[in-house]
DNA sequence: TGTTCTTATCGTAATTATACGATGATAAAA
DNA sequence: TTTTATCATCGTATAATTACGATAAGAACA
C-alpha cells in the first residue's frame, strides 16, 4: 500500500498492528474459528468450507502461520493444521491489556 | 486487493475481520494508545505525535471513526477525539469471546 | 469582511492484498 | 515405476491501502 512507514513507530504497536493485520480478513477469520471448533488438527479441508480456491486458502494458511497464530506439521500427504497454542496465548493477553488500558473519560467529554 | 469475496463469509467472521482491519496499521495503534493514555478527550494535536502528514493522520483518524472505535466532536475550530466507550467494550468482549473459545488439543495434536 | 487556524477531502503515485489457474513438489497407493 | 492425491508456489490481473501535497470547508479572531 504506498509508501509504508512501519519503522517509524513502536516496536509494541508494530506487533499489535501485524496481529491485528494477520486476522484483518474474514477467510481468515473463518480459518482460525474452524481450528478453535474442532479442537484439533484437521486435515486440509478447510478448502472445503470456504468459498475459495484451494491456492487462495493456501496463501490465507501461510499468513496465519507466518503471524505464528496457527501451525501446519505434515502428515502424510496431508498436512495438519491447529492452533499455535503459545502465540495464541500472547496474542490474546497482548489485546486484553490493550483493550483494558481504557478508562471512561466520564462526563468530561465530547 | 484483487477481487473481494466478503459477503460470502459470515457476519460474524466479517465483523471481527472489520475490527481487525481498523487495528492492521501501527498508525491507528498509536492513535487508539494516545487517546488511551491520555484518559481524555484530546483536540487534534495528535498528528504532532505521529511521523505523518496531517492528510495521513486525518484519513487514518476516518477509518477508526468508521470502524466505530473513536469519535470525534467539533469543538470551536478544533476537533475533540476520544474513545467510544460502547463500540471499545463490544470490540472487547468480541475479541475476547473469540480468544477464549481455545481448548488445547493436547498431544493428539501436530 | 478578510485573515488565520484547524481539519477534512480530493487527486495521484507507489505498493500491497486478494484471487485464480497453472504448475511443482512430495508422499501414498496402484 | 507410474499414478493419484494433497498442498505449496508461481505468475498475473484487479482492486484496495498508504502516503503526500494541494485545496476546500468551517469557525474564531482582527
Amino acid at each position: 500500500m504506498g509508501q509504508t512507514k512501519t519503522e517509524q513507530f513502536t516496536k509494541a504497536d508494530i506487533e499489535l498492528a501485524a496481529l491485528a493485520k494477520a486476522m484483518a480478513h474474514p477467510a481468515r477469520v473463518a480459518i482460525l474459528r474452524i481450528l478453535l471448533e474442532r479442537r484439533a488438527c484437521i486435515c486440509g479441508d478447510i478448502v472445503e468450507e470456504l468459498p475459495l480456491s484451494q491456492s487462495t486458502v493456501s496463501q490465507h494458511l501461510k499468513e496465519l502461520k507466518e503471524a505464528g497464530l496457527i501451525q501446519g506439521d505434515i502428515d502424510g500427504k496431508k498436512v495438519c493444521y491447529c492452533i499455535n497454542e503459545q502465540t495464541w496465548k500472547q496474542a490474546q493477553q497482548l489485546l486484553d491489556a490493550f483493550f483494558a488500558d481504557y478508562t471512561s473519560c466520564g462526563s468530561s467529554c465530547c
